[in-house]
This record gives structure tokens, sequence and C-alpha cells, in this order.
DNA sequence: GTCCTATGATTTACGACGCC
DNA sequence: CGGCGTCGTAAATCATAGGA
């Protein structure tokens, strides 16, 4: 058990990079309301347990998200396209 | 089809975003020294006298203002700290 | 292994709003 | 009204994961 529980603390310490499909999840929604970023508390809850990871997690992702998208539009024009073009098909009932 | 949002400008998405005002001053981290006498304040009392704002701002040659605010963004850390220890103990 | 950039987390500084 | 409280965030910076 103590093993189990320092083998988790020790995956806790070590910063791992987020799952490619919980990156698409939190993309999808960045770019489906480009125009108010900013996801309710509730909204930011049904995020994290959509990626595996703690509302406060995707809080920072969303900070970082803003801040470096506004500072370099043009570096994520085509990420931008992509998902403009996911949530357009995807809409289409 | 009608637009029932005001999505102002396409071109401009980030204009309805929140911006920081330009007169606002730049972050300026502090040294060691001056988070450690922070963190050991903190650690006699969470919430701050008059008194002991002026002094700790005096000694470390901060603003009372920034000494303020270092405890209410020290006091938002702990409870953050707080709350992921249960989350993590309550599953 | 080295170098570099992308990415997640943390640190200052406020604006908005609440309470006393 | 003034001043300090929390909450959510901007922006800068830190730390290092990951890939060439």
């Amino acid at each position: 058990v103590m093993i189990l529980r320092s083998r988790f603390l020790d995956a806790r310490r070590k910063r791992r990079n987020f799952s490619k499909q919980a990156t698409e999840v939190l993309n999808e929604y960045f770019y489906s309301h480009l125009s108010n970023p900013y996801p309710s508390e509730e909204a930011k809850e049904e995020l994290a347990k959509q990626c595996g990871i703690t509302v406060s997690q995707v809080s920072n992702w969303f900070g970082n998200k803003r801040i470096r998208y506004k500072k370099n539009i043009g570096k994520f024009q085509e990420e931008a396209n992509l998902y403009a073009m996911k949530t357009a098909l995807g809409a289409r009932q | 089809h009608k637009d029932e949002k005001p999505e102002l400008d396409p071109n401009n998405p980030v204009a309805n975003w929140i911006h920081a005002r330009s007169t606002r001053k730049k972050r300026c981290p502090y040294t060691k020294y001056q988070t450690l006498e922070l963190e050991k304040e903190f650690l006699f009392n969470m919430y701050l006298t008059r008194d002991r704002r002026y002094e700790v701002a005096r000694v470390l040659n901060l603003t009372e203002r920034q000494v303020k605010i270092w405890f209410q963004n020290r006091r938002m850390k702990m409870k953050k700290m707080n709350k992921e220890k249960t989350d993590s103990k309550d599953q």
C-alpha cells in the first residue's frame, strides 16, 4: 500500500504533458468559444472530467492558451482553422 | 438565418477578452530573502495587522500594497493546496 | 547526451465585487 | 465612504518534458 501510495505521489510530482485526446477536447472548447473563451466553473468541471485532469489544470490550460494565443495569433491560425472546420462538420446534425 | 449573439468582430476574436490595463505594474519576482521572510511572517499569522504590514514592507523594501497583496495571494495558495489535499484523499 | 522550444505550473498585480 | 476580504484572471516567469 505504501509503495502504491508513494508511486502515485511520485507520478503526481513529475509534470506530464496532457494526453492528445485531452488537448483535443480543450482545443475544441477553446476555438468554438473563441470570442469568449472563459468556461464557467461547471464547464470547467465537465472538461476536467472529460480530460481526466483537475479543474485547476483546466484553468491553467485556458490561462496559458489565452495569453499565448493573444501574443501570437498568426502562429495559431492553422490550428484555429482545423478546429473551426472540425466544429462545423460536427455541428451538421 | 439571424445573428443571435453579438459576435462583434470575427477578425478580432480577442477584442472582447479581458485585458490588463496598460498602467499595471509589471510583475517583479521577489528575491529569495523577501519570499522567505514573507513566508515566516505568514507562518506567524495569516492575516497582517496594519503595524506588521508597515514593518514587513519597510524591512523587505516592498510597498505596503505589495505586502498586502502577497498575503492575499498566499492565502489563496494555501486554500488551493488544502483543496487538492482533501480532493485526493476523498478520491 | 545537447540544444531548443512547447507546455504545464507558479508567481505578482489587479479589477470586480462583498462585507463591515 | 474606505479599506481589507475573496475570486478569477493577465502577464511574466519558472521548470522541465520532449523532440530534433
